[in-house]
DNA sequence: CGATAGCTGTTGACTTTTCG
DNA sequence: CGAAAAGTCAACAGCTATCG
């Protein structure tokens, strides 16, 4: 069994498919389907079950994907942790965001400023395996904190952005209940945010009425100053992006906030840029 | 409904690369 | 150098979607 074989099953895995794999990585695509067939032919089952021209991972497969993926990024770690031995310059630093996104260039730009040798890759598009990939990920959603290591950044209140000439504008704050039949401007499903504010509503017992949704914090906010709807907006992360034509108002009932974590996957080696930027990005945030 | 085009994975024949 | 491994190309088989 060759480092190269299970590399290449790794990525046929991941897509489930050999041609998307082969040009991922440059090979051709019968190339790959005989190494497939090797690693097969050793392992005495098939780690995929063929559907005419379509392969899915079986059972086997999918066993033997978990300790492969993980095998895999354990070696990464180990030649990471080689040329930090060596003293190798400058380090890559591969971060998910999932929130806070509107503070992340102004943390990066800080930071880079004491640190410039430290570069980064960035991901925005959480897929199934994705932020196992990442040394960091910066989230709010506490279920994806969950099995992984992490610390909290920051705790932010929510409020309830209005345009200035609403009515609602003229209170200082509200219970959530009464705005039960407003029109809502959202993120989409997949955002940290939406379902962490879908969870404030069902707790106080309506579905908002959502009107207009977006993957953009910055569209949100032109579609309530437009006048049409109102959003949730949560204080720290997006300070920066709320003019004066907007009202905030508290919300009393239920409690409405959210943590902002980093977080990193259990086993990982800590580089020496990875160190720095976890103590800088806790002061950050604390300083804000 | 069948013909057809377009994908995708497998296989055979062949070439190139690797390694002892 | 020579065998084995790894790769390529071309042909083929099986499936899906589309179109008249």
């Amino acid at each position: 069994m060759e480092l190269q074989q299970l590399k290449y099953f790794e990525t046929i895995a991941r897509y489930e498919n050999i041609t998307k794999a082969s040009k991922l990585l440059l090979v051709s695509q019968p190339s790959l389907s005989r190494t497939l067939k090797q690693l097969e032919n050793e392992l005495g089952v098939n780690l995929f079950d063929r559907y005419g021209r379509n392969i899915k991972l079986n059972r086997y497969g999918r066993a033997f994907f978990r300790k492969v993926h993980s095998a895999l990024n354990s070696i990464e770690d180990g030649k990471k942790e080689i040329d930090d031995m060596k003293g190798k310059e400058p380090q890559n630093i591969k971060l998910m965001i999932s929130s806070a996104s509107g503070l992340i260039p102004d943390l990066l730009s800080s930071f880079r400023e004491i640190h410039p040798n430290v570069r980064f890759s960035l991901f925005q598009n959480k897929n199934e395996y994705g932020s196992d990939d990442c040394d960091f990920s910066i989230l709010s959603l506490y279920s994806y904190v969950l099995n992984k290591s992490s610390i909290p950044l920051r705790t932010e209140e929510i409020y309830l952005g209005v345009p200035n000439n609403h009515p609602l504008a003229r209170k200082k704050s509200l219970n959530l209940i009464e705005v039960e039949k407003e029109p809502f401007i959202s993120l989409k499903p997949n955002k940290d945010l939406r379902r962490i504010t879908d969870i404030f509503c069902e707790y106080s017992g309506f579905k908002p009425n959502i009107v207009f949704e977006s993957d953009e914090p910055s569209m949100v906010r032109g579609l309530i100053k437009a006048g049409l709807g109102i959003a949730f907006v949560p204080s720290i992360s997006w300070t920066k992006l709320i003019g004066p034509s907007i009202s905030l108002l508290h919300i009393d009932i239920p409690k409405c906030k959210r943590t902002i974590y980093l977080s990193w996957k259990e086993e990982k080696y800590f580089t020496k840029a990875d160190k720095l930027f976890k103590s800088f990005t806790q002061k950050y945030f604390g300083n804000l």
